[in-house]
DNA sequence: GTGAAAGCGCTAACAT
DNA sequence: ATGTTAGCGCTTTCAC
């Protein structure tokens, strides 16, 4: 048993090893293992004894700095707090874990500007590919990540140009049925929480909305519209600001499930019930939404779905450089909750 | 412009450009680099202009296989779905940019047998040292990491014996403070809802409300008590039992917040309000607790920061690793929300 | 089909 | 104080 330079043991099991065990070179040993062709069955048959009677396990530091894998897929994600990244994460870890694959994972959090950094360590080797969920201002280390043609998949990035393989949900059309379900119920005033101006897919929701009160001769009354940026705290002042409007809406939608619960917070504050007072829709369907009571009316989104189908694309992309980009958008649906129920004057 | 095998572009600056561009040997570039002794401060001056002029990125792969570092800390962990996972990991994120270092997720949700599968990755040189957030049935790899020296910290992991250096919070200090709380406004009977019962933390919860209950002469009635694990449907469930109990309590305890909500479900379904009904009371303090309705009295558990402190602990024991385990214990701090008040009777 | 050998980028002796 | 050199474990030509 030997010690390396931190005093840690590391009697470690190489290649060198198994083509011992086999009688073979250790090269023979290296095809084995990467499944390239030209070995004799006989041979491959005793490296693989060999391998599991000796405990092998590969060192992709080695590995990758040999030209091969790291077997290692970046994740650059900006918060885990909210239950949405982790649904999301959670299939993921299961795609990469069926092909051996490890997750470095990255926030951004706070941080301005490093970014880009990551980006320059990442493709220095330690991935073979990037994972990025709801990224913003993406497009500066996106140019880098294209130009190095490095593989990578947007998950819920939806911008208006071409920025690469990404995975989504059809936001356009679930804001769209959200609105409408809220319409049907006979809402004729409906209160609007965007998310971050700036994201795709709050822009889509957005549409979606507009669409479906100008389908339903609807008039599009722009002051109830307020501006908001996916945290709760956001979708808690914008509800008291539709609340304080002298015509006030009797439905609220929420770009996302989140800042439904501010506007939840919000309507109690004020002594009013919900639905009965106020419908209120989300958007995403996080697990919190089925937890809080009543249960949130919204709009699901195939979260565990969207991440295990990204990392099925990457590692597609990885496996074939020189693939087309796909643009993939998963469906949302309409969970219907607690939460709404037909306006009172409608009622009378 | 190299090209890699994979047909990524690969022109990278290594230590031999930086070398050359300095007029030094490369090995003087990785002293300057490893912050090694005898280095001529003009060379290294030198060095450090071309390797900013440059742009050099170290490559961690050959780094580590050449024995020293890797810059990478495993993080082991069960689910990122509640948040209280998600708080932690800001914590440790924001502690490991600091050091540079960065981070590989392993989740062990559904997964079996593969826990001790990773130990053998992680320490193959993948890692430098590995954090572990409330781990189950560690037992088996953390003898593997201890006989091969290799740094780990637990965090929220509080076994009956010696398991190696670990960050927690005072569950029993927090479960006794919670308990007198619901004593204090007048409770009598109240209900108990443990967390996985293996676990150190849920039996420390449940040490402290015993203690507390018999500290202010109050039988202990072991119907009160149900088995729950930390996750919604058990409280929902333990909620349920308690509330048709012939004699029962006027207040719940649930060892977290996310047994509380659904606690909070089951007293809402009977028709019951809350507090007046009945006294809630949680563990935690995730940031859910504060958005839903009403505001969740807990018990906070300082996430971030027992991340934090894991994380420094860990970065010290990679720096020396003859160091005594430590094992610290932070404070917990009941949030008044407003879940509980007096019992009826008491009230009349 | 298989082995020998070069080299990935770096750290850490060992020289000087 | 600095250069030289030997690997770390592996992939990948290039021979045979």
């Amino acid at each position: 048993m030997r010690a390396n330079n931190r005093g840690q043991s590391t009697d470690r099991i190489t290649i060198i090893d198994i083509g011992k065990e086999a009688g073979v070179s250790y090269a023979t040993v290296s095809r084995v293992i990467n499944n390239k062709g030209n070995v004799n069955p006989d041979a491959r048959e005793r490296v693989l004894r060999a391998m599991t009677q000796l405990g092998y396990v590969a060192n992709t530091q080695a590995r990758s700095l040999a030209g091969g894998r790291s077997y290692v897929v970046g994740l650059l994600v900006q918060d885990l707090g909210t239950g949405y990244t982790g649904e999301i994460i959670r299939g993921m870890d299961d795609e990469l874990a069926k092909a051996q694959y490890n997750l470095m994972l990255f926030t951004t959090h706070r941080r301005k500007v490093k970014e880009s950094l990551f980006v320059q360590t990442l493709t220095q080797g330690t991935a073979d590919g990037l994972l990025l969920i709801l990224p913003r201002n993406a497009e500066a280390y996106l140019e880098t990540l294209r130009r190095r043609k490095f593989p990578y998949v947007l998950v819920d990035h939806q911008g208006i140009d071409e920025l690469g393989p990404s995975v989504g949900a059809s936001n356009w059309q679930g804001g769209y049925d959200a609105t409408s379900y809220l319409i049907g119920l006979g809402h004729k005033r409906i209160g609007f929480i965007t998310g971050t101006p700036e994201l795709g897919c709050a822009v889509r929701r957005l549409d979606g909305y507009k669409a479906a009160l100008h389908d339903h001769g609807l008039p599009l009354d722009p002051n109830l519209i307020r501006e908001g940026d996916f945290y709760q705290p956001t979708g808690y002042k914008g509800g008291v600001d539709l609340l304080n409007l002298p015509d006030r809406p009797t439905a609220i939608f929420a770009s996302n499930d989140m800042m439904a619960f501010g506007v939840m917070e919000a309507v109690r504050e004020q002594g009013l019930s919900i639905p009965k007072d106020m419908s209120i829709i989300g958007f995403d369907d996080i697990p919190m939404a089925a937890n809080v009571h009543p249960r949130l009316t919204t709009v699901r989104q195939p979260l565990e779905q969207m991440g295990r189908v990204a990392t099925t694309m990457l590692l597609d992309l990885i496996n074939n450089p020189d693939q087309q980009p796909e643009k993939i958008e998963l469906p949302t649906r309409l969970i219907v909750g607690e939460t709404c129920c037909a306006p009172a004057q409608a009622r009378k």
